[in-house]
RNA sequence: GCGGGUGUAGCUCAGCAGGUUAGAGCGUCAGGUUGUGGCCCUGAAGGCCGAGAGUUCAAGUCUCUUCACUCGCCCCA
């Protein structure tokens, strides 16, 4: 029994699984660059002050979610609970709205929340993320949600629901606000001590506590889309336009406030129906006054965070072929101490023209050799012993044919290269 | 944060009403005669029965605590 395990809520990604990530990474690369959206990597921790800013003070993130200690400086620091207000603050810091007029950035990175883990729920996770800093635009909201589509639909996923609401803009909100007080007046001593905070300081965040009573209080309450200023209006309108016009579809969800303070506007999640509770793989949306209130001028943007354990495990129960681990083309036998030392130099000389090798590091018989030469896959297995290492050459069999012949030492790559199976195979003596 | 389930070899699991040296399949390793894989056969290694405490003459098996995983609700990615 092993001594240490990986702490609660944190995950091993082990040989066998990593050829997926690659291969999702990759994929969610060569769509953003398909889109001119460009990586930043930003620290694993900030000042803790960045989130408890723009994440909101009653946030269940802030209140409860952050994995935040003192540095021996004397600092308050956190691992980061979710890269959006790091983009901008390092959007800010170096400036990268005077580069260009929209930042499009994206960025790959863990998340730490404190959380209770469940399938598709970790401490520490990964998530793909987008920002699209600078535009306030209508077809900035479709060019974000789009991406994330083309994503998704890029992995063969199917069953995967848009949700899309409208938050409205910083001038609705007050508006909003007033309304759901007026709403949760009449029972306001019935609601949850930290529920009545919340109605104080900032009522949108009643609607996401996890207290029964409070939820059957708050079922009915009025959604933010009813308080929508024109503009708002417009705007989310012609959002919903251009995803019908681009054959995305989408359902109204009112009910979706998201748990972030930072949200304006438009927001969205993208939801599968394999996952349970933990159904948000991709969720986002515009945060029109964050870089504002980071200290930068008036600065409209918006983007998502996607997880990739749900999409991986979404994946998985839609049983969606995923690379598997590489094989080696050659694997290299030796027998005996004289004809090792042969079989360290084509090893080297192997790899040097780029043939995937592999051999055996235990000393042990050719059987047990050619038995892990068998499960690792490899094509050709290139046996060296007295005899060849006498006639400078390897015997070289290749393993599907069940045929082998002798090649001379000096010449294996190039054979390999040139004249593969049918080479091997018309020349074979086995 | 609330409620339920589970925890025995690397993996998937047995283990009958508590009773002698804890089992299987797969995997691993070694053999089945001279330097050759996948099938088959033989054998071996590998378990503080998640951890701690308690009940008992005796606990993998009962009780409690704890840790971890897991399912549902909520929130989130």
């Amino acid at each position: 029994m092993a001594r240490f395990k990986a702490p609660r809520g944190t995950q091993d990604v082990l040989p066998i699984a990593t050829p997926r990530w690659q291969y999702i990474e990759g994929k969610f690369r060569e769509i953003c660059a398909l889109y001119g959206f460009r990586e930043i990597r930003t620290p694993t921790f900030e000042e803790t002050e960045l989130f408890t800013r723009t994440t909101g003070e009653t946030t269940d993130i802030v209140t409860k979610e952050m994995y935040t200690f003192t540095d021996r400086g004397g600092r308050s620091i956190t691992l980061r609970p979710e890269g959006t207000a790091p983009a901008v603050r390092a959007y800010l810091e170096h400036n990268i709205g005077a580069d260009l007029p929209v930042a499009k950035l994206y960025y790959v990175g863990r998340i730490f929340r404190y959380e209770r883990p469940q399938a598709g729920r970790y401490r520490e996770h990964n998530q793909f993320g987008v920002e699209m800093i600078g535009s306030g635009e209508p077809s900035a909201d479709v060019e974000v949600i789009s991406l994330a589509h083309q994503f998704l639909s890029s992995l063969g996923l199917s069953g995967i629901e848009l949700r899309l609401n409208s938050l409205g803009g910083p001038e609705d909100r007050p508006v909003y606000r007033e309304a759901l007080r007026k709403y949760a007046e009449p029972f306001v001593s019935e609601l949850c001590p930290e529920c009545q905070v919340r109605y104080e300081k900032n009522p949108l965040r009643m609607l996401d506590c996890k207290v029964e009573r409070c939820r059957e209080l708050l079922r009915d309450a009025p959604g933010p889309a009813e308080f929508l200023c024109d503009e708002c209006r417009a705007h989310f309108e012609t959002v919903q336009r251009s995803l019908e016009g681009l054959g995305i579809s989408f359902v109204l969800d009112p009910r979706l406030v998201r748990g972030l303070d930072y949200y304006t506007r438009t927001v969205f999640v993208f939801q599968t129906p394999l996952l349970g509770a933990q159904n948000e793989v991709c969720g986002g949306g515009r945060y029109d006054s964050m870089v504002e209130e980071l200290g930068g001028p008036p600065t409209p943007a918006l983007g998502f965070g996607l997880g990739v354990e749900r999409l991986l495990l979404t994946l998985e129960r839609l049983n969606i072929e995923l690379p598997a681990e590489p094989k080696p083309k050659v694997f290299v036998a030796a027998i005996g101490s004289e004809a090792r030392a042969a079989a360290v130099k084509l090893l080297a000389d192997l790899r040097r023209y780029g043939i995937a090798s592999e051999s055996d590091f235990t000393g042990r018989s050719l059987k047990s050799q050619m038995k892990l030469a068998d499960k690792l896959g490899a094509e050709y297995v290139m046996i060296i012993g007295e005899d060849e290492v006498k006639q400078s050459v390897v015997t070289v069999r290749d393993m599907a044919a069940k045929e082998q012949r002798q090649v001379g030492m000096d010449k294996v790559a190039e054979a390999l290269e040139l004249d593969r199976v049918a080479g091997i195979a018309d020349n074979s003596h086995a």
